[in-house]
DNA sequence: TTATTTTTGTACCGATTGTTACAGTAATGA
DNA sequence: TCATTACTGTAACAATCGGTACAAAAATAA
């Protein structure tokens, strides 16, 4: 007694994946909902039945971003290696998302973030949500990378993950607005060092 | 011989600048010319056969945020006081900025460069124009450090503003985007202690 | 004054915006 | 089969989009 009447004849986790594209290449006020129908193949009718509204799909979609993002950074900062390796890692992952990724350019919780969380309290709340579990990941990095040794002390783990944190952020923000490679290598350069320098 | 005709009845400027905030907080694409409009006071036509299109317009209004900006982060980096200080003080005004300003929230030509740079290759090269030119006078105010002995060696300029550039936009973004004091306060002791740290 | 030049406000353009209405289709459980 | 339920595609909605046409207004140079 749980479904009846006619299925719906498409994947919606497939959906989102295909509206997060549109989404992450146009912005939100930068596409349309006819943009969203002629990108997924969905009807308005299918679209509106499924999702409620373009806020909602979009909240959806950053939703899911989130979601598998999350997922993917941490896997990367902790994965086996040192690290200096993960982190490292970390950043080179980032560059060729911004340079040679088949995804729209950039990262979309950035752009979720800049235009919509004035306007739209659901996604400050996951952008806060997302930042503070990447935060709280690469102080445990950090931390491991303390206790070890890895990283000559002097500095908390707060402290050094917060600076990660921004210059990360920052490089992703300077690669997509300014496509300039030379000075993507010198900023991985330099948050290296301020981490590993001697 | 050489101004006849009605004389417009406005300063540029000053239509400049109401547009910025106007642009600055809605978004190029999230603002209507009947935005721009009733918040200049300017009517279509003047607003038209003054700017040509919302497009040169928002060029216009970058440029000047651009050129007005880099003025005053010039004069913050190379102010009298030690590096430190000065570094602090470049920090301390981006908080006021994302946190206290009277201004839209955030930075515009960060929103510029990731909303309109992959569309707008003038926005681009405004944006870039920037960054290079922080860059530099980020650099040379490391080079200063270093010369004095206020940043313990071991790393060149080039990396040591590259980091700080890196670190300053995504302070901005996290700001922004996360409207967390805390954080902000995290990022400015980790971003500092990087630079100067024993 | 008069001819010229530019600005200004208004009306208007076709296209597009996000969203809804609804008839038609397709699957279900009984 | 049959009533019920849900999905799909199309048409349409008022509102708004960026931009233009144009006549009235206002200033100048002569």
């Amino acid at each position: 007694m749980s479904k009846r009447g006619r299925p719906r004849d498409f994947d919606y986790t497939s959906i989102v994946d295909v509206a997060m594209k549109t989404f992450w290449s146009k912005g939100y006020n930068g596409c349309s909902t006819h943009d969203l129908c002629s990108d997924t193949g969905l009807g308005k009718g299918s679209l509106y039945n499924t999702f409620g509204s373009k806020q909602d799909l979009y909240l959806a979609v950053v939703e899911h971003y989130h979601e598998t993002g999350i997922r993917e950074q941490q896997a990367l900062l902790e994965s086996p290696g040192s690290v200096k390796e993960r982190l490292q890692n970390f950043l080179a992952w980032a560059l060729v998302e911004d340079f040679e990724s088949t995804n729209p350019t950039g990262c979309l919780l950035i752009n979720a973030g800049l235009e919509r969380a004035k306007d739209d309290p659901k996604i400050e709340e996951i952008v806060s949500r997302h930042v503070e579990l990447l935060k709280q990941t690469m102080e445990k990095v950090m931390e491991e990378g303390l206790r070890t040794g890895e990283i000559s002390k002097k500095r908390s783990a707060v402290d050094l993950a917060s600076l990660f944190l921004s210059s990360y952020y920052g490089f992703r923000v300077l690669n997509t607005s300014t496509q300039n490679r030379t000075l993507a290598e010198q900023i991985m350069n330099g948050t290296m060092e301020s981490i590993f320098g001697a």
